[in-house]
DNA sequence: CGGATGCTTGAAGCTGCTCAAGTGAAGTGG
DNA sequence: CCACTTCACTTGAGCAGCTTCAAGCATCCG
């Protein structure tokens, strides 16, 4: 669970590795890190085991202590309301962060449980806050990565009609799942209608209804979680709302 | 329009006074600045003059120079999507800050027009990056800030009927436009019904028959722009889900 | 095999949208 | 100062999209 404290070229070259699919690659490689850098970074981040599916990361008013980077599986970010219906946030898969929903309050503001089993790493705020005062790049870089989450937050919800925002789901979560380079368009949904519903807002029966019209129109294959996109292009002006 | 270099307590004093109800009293004063800092930070401060409405403070592509702090006034972020039609993100009054949006793409992603006469503050971000790297507690600090605008974004939305979504907005903007301590609950808006009904993505025409509900109920009173809000503890509920 | 869960499909109803006309307030020019 | 225009807002009627309730299927798991 623990990094070691060893720093040869071939363990560096592992964690290079390691986090080149990684969003954090681009908060701890690419801005020139000598090797002495590069082991203090080393030093804070901790790889977790595989978590299994139901597993919460964190929940709402957990105290922040951390910045999370999926390595493998999907984690799924909700709030309750009054009334204890559920509210999807997002979904984070393969390289993507989460936790910077608690910075500001200085605690969780929505729980994360895991949907995929999951390996993630654990950034321990303080010592990354402690890191970038040394390391001035690594200061703009975690203000860059922060926006850059948040930013696509907002890009999400715009859309008017339900066609348009599963198509526009479809398109962005399509690319973000793939995992073989050889059949492109084609994954499987590690969530149900029921999350996908609640992220975008309508009902789990429209989102079946609507999914089954795509189909019928041609642009995708659905067969329960498994998807193929057929017409990335035609798929791709709905989701635009040129209809 | 530019900051003197003067230093003497009494325009110390002035600053402090200026900076009181802005967002940024948060940012530059209660983190302990000595004299010093204080007189760094201000040498980078730029206040401009009246601008008249309809002007923009920036446009999408522009490059990203600088966040904005408002003083006086009101201004709209928003975009055009493809078809040209206008999705207002968000309302900015005196205190707030605005330009967060510009810091990942380095470019800004919305446009910023004036409602209302304003004068704002303008701080140009390279300046506060290099001072914020000398200034420890600064750096946390705009961090800190630029997570609390963003969840402000995201705390938005929510509500599932349109109803709610309108006792939420004015339950919201009512404490932040209010002017005078002496008559709570009476403000004056500074947008048109449009405007509102692009924020909260439902139609004028709905915005303006719901708010005659809600006057029907005796919860508002809402004569164009002027706003009372009768029973907010009513409003409060259905602001919440619960009706 | 039987139950549970997740997904699909159908029918009826409601919310909010569009189109359209009407009203009131503010500004313009004679 | 008053008719005229203009703009912002209101109100009405009909319609479409989405939701809700309910039943039917398929898939997974014991």
């Amino acid at each position: 669970m623990h990094a070691h404290a060893d720093t040869s070229p071939l363990v560096l070259g592992a964690l290079r590795r390691a986090c080149r699919f990684c969003s954090l690659f681009e908060l701890c490689w690419p801005m020139g890190l000598d090797g002495s850098d590069l082991r203090r970074l080393r030093s804070i981040v901790r790889h977790t085991g595989v978590l299994p599916c139901g597993n919460h990361l964190f929940r709402v008013g957990d105290r922040f202590t951390a910045i999370y980077a999926v390595h493998t599986g999907c984690i799924k970010s909700y709030t309750l309301d009054a009334g204890g219906h559920e509210f999807v946030h997002g979904f984070h898969l393969r390289g993507e962060l989460l936790g910077f929903d608690a910075v500001y309050p200085d605690q969780h503001c929505c729980n994360a449980v895991i949907l995929q089993p999951c390996s993630v790493c654990v950034i321990p705020y303080r010592d990354i806050a402690r890191l970038s005062l040394d390391i001035h790049s690594m200061h703009s870089q975690l203000v860059r990565l922060m926006s850059r989450e948040f930013s696509k937050q907002l890009t999400n919800r715009e859309g008017a009609g339900a066609t348009q925002r599963i198509a526009a789901f479809l398109l962005n979560i399509g690319p973000r799942l793939q995992q073989t380079e050889s059949s492109p368009g084609v994954f499987r949904l590690p969530m149900s209608r029921e999350d996908i519903a609640s992220y975008l807002s309508i009902s789990a029966e429209t989102l079946s209804r609507l999914l089954a019209k795509l189909h019928g129109m041609g642009l995708i294959d659905v067969c329960r979680r498994q998807v193929r996109l057929v017409d990335t292009a035609r798929l791709n002006l709905i989701a635009q709302g040129m209809n």
